[in-house]
DNA sequence: CACAAAAATGGTAGCGCTACCAAGGGTTAT
DNA sequence: ATAACCCTTGGTAGCGCTACCATTTTTGTG
């Protein structure tokens, strides 16, 4: 006899919902996934079933029996960098109503750790990836070409998408903060960088770029560590590059944490922002407005990143093949009072970059 | 015949494994589960069958078969607060090397969309579940109590925890912080708060109790709004505080980047930190020891928070049923320049919060 | 050395869902 | 009227694993 007590967890399943609705279990599952194709007198027989069960659909079961789940992995470099926590709400919010689900891991800004998790995370099937950067070791590389789902590389464009892009170029933002700098008149222009991760390295590259235009690159000038990045982190860096070069009359930094840190050390010093020496930061968190002088950054679109990340997983998922595989959401010079020297009228135009090129 | 193409997924089985080692499938599946149960031998050749397959376990089939996921949902109501993500990789660090992983919800500080996510998360019978606050809804707190794995609110200690408990008393924080002001000289002292959820309402109470005492409790010294916490914020509202209140000379700050927001502003308006205003935070991150002035905050122990849930779970897991059930982390009141007034000697001893009560 | 107890191993029947096929009834075209 | 197509609905056989036994082998004990 079939008496014996239930394996299962108890609780009420498809069948269940099927024979009191007076339907067959394949209906119901129907019901649930295309209510288009159930007539409308059924699919109310279904729901008034459901709701009087309390039944909840078993995404496990789900996901053995169609050998896809509704998860979608996301690998990010780190948990406490805002900016990162950003992408994070994007991506969420972005889901809206869906039945997706974040599955997320932290790599700690190592590739080899990502590999890892990217092979934990195929193991489950999931129905997209979101990876950061594209700076993948090749053995990464080719597990995410041959994943079977959609993937998104986030924060960076370049050449070569595994299979989608959203992001923007950290060269042109480093590239740009310091003609910035150029153009109100810093001669003597350092970059302060922590952690050094790609996108840092990617910044440098551009700074190095602005600064060799215009016939000036020193090497001693260029101060960073591969320590995480911090506010104090930042003021640090600053005493050293003014042990190194004392005439130091601007400094690039990597994030804006760095220049909060560079900010604080001025006025512990009593060197005057802009007067005797501009910052310019990367990012611009919230903060960088409202501090006093307020901070001139380059500001990041990365909420918006995680957004259009999702949206374009969503439209991948049902079907749409976008021409546009690679989106460059831009960035914008927020040029603020730690750059402003006396003559306001060196205004700079023209400097937002394109939006969604 | 059963040359038909496979439904699944065309990855290599548990039975793949099975068959290759010459042994069960069961057996296969005890070498995974719980190797000290299958014979030296076997396991190597298990080993080297799963080496040579690249087998990967298939979590959905083991979810649906043991009717229970190795996931722990985990409810936070922010991702851009520091502090909660600071959480966040504490959790991710007190995993490990264990097969758990983590699904996580975003409430916004949203009661309703806590328990709908809550719905959600038990779907997938959950190995555990960690909430924050001890504020749910009594439905939300009914569905927890019934929810057959173990449950941990953190961030906050109280009575009635529904199972385990780990947080300190953000009442003694605020009580702390504020007596702190009365101690160094403080009269006219406001409290600054943001969002204002549950959390933030008993620091407030706390910041009563404490001039309660002093017999100097005045309503027009407290500002607050439901709005988002913010650098901006922090600004705005002491610029609304210092309107209602000339005479201010002490701010206790629901948090840290209303601090931050205070002292940009006492710089722009020329007030002296902390001669004419005394300054206190909620959280101490990173940068409140770098400010110039320093700032003065209560150290919150949010990634020991993420840790010791963790720590908690996985004890309560493995069938060690802890006397202790609720942990209480305590605080410690870090005292910097924003609240040092002339006389050094005016230093205060036995601050600290006991550390696991 | 007999016998019980424990340890090691395997067979099988699900877990709760969906892919695949089939069937019934209605509509339109011929 | 017949064929050719919808559209709606259902039966059934898995998906890949583990719970629950059953069986065999090893070990311990008087």
């Amino acid at each position: 006899m079939a008496t014996r007590a239930r394996r299962g967890s108890g609780r009420p399943t498809l069948a269940d919902v099927a024979s009191r609705a007076g339907v067959g279990t394949i209906t119901v599952s129907r019901a649930l996934r295309d209510p288009e194709r159930v007539s409308s007198e059924l699919r109310e027989r279904i729901a008034v079933a459901i709701d009087a069960l309390g039944y909840v659909l078993n995404p496990n079961a789900r996901a053995l029996a169609s050998a896809r789940a509704d998860v979608i992995g996301v690998l990010i470099p780190s948990l406490t960098n805002n900016v990162f926590a950003e992408v994070l709400r994007g991506i969420h919010d972005g889901l809206g109503d869906s039945a997706l689900q974040i599955q997320f891991g932290n790599t700690h800004y190592c590739v080899d750790e990502e590999e890892r998790l990217l092979r934990v995370f195929l193991g489950q099937r999931p129905a997209a990836l979101i990876v950061s950067g594209i700076d993948q070791l090749p053995a990464t590389r080719r597990l995410l070409e041959t994943a079977g789902c959609p993937v998104v590389q986030i924060m960076e464009t370049g050449p070569n998408p595994i299979d989608l892009m959203v992001g923007f170029s950290h060269f042109d933002g480093g590239r740009q903060a310091t003609e910035h700098l150029l153009q109100v008149g810093c001669r003597r222009i350092g970059f302060l960088g922590a952690r050094m991760d790609p996108r840092s390295q990617r910044r440098l590259a551009g700074y190095r770029s602005a600064l060799h235009s215009a016939g000036t690159v020193e090497e001693l000038l260029i101060t960073t560590t591969p320590s995480p990045s911090s506010v104090s982190m930042g003021a640090y860096l600053f005493r050293q590059a003014l042990s190194k070069s004392p005439d130091l009359d601007g400094v690039v930094c990597n994030n804006d944490d760095l220049a909060l840190g560079v900010l604080f050390e001025c006025n512990r010093q009593g060197i005057s922002v802009p007067q005797r020496v501009c910052i310019v930061g990367y990012n611009d968190l919230e903060m960088m407005a409202v501090a006093y002088p307020s901070l001139t950054s380059v500001r990041t679109p990365r909420y918006e990143v995680g957004r259009q990340a999702i949206a374009m997983i969503r439209a991948a998922l049902s079907g749409e093949r976008p021409e546009l595989a690679v989106v460059d959401l831009g960035f914008e010079l927020k040029v603020r009072e730690s750059t402003t020297r006396r003559q306001p009228k060196e205004r700079i135009a023209g400097l937002s970059a394109p939006a969604l090129q």
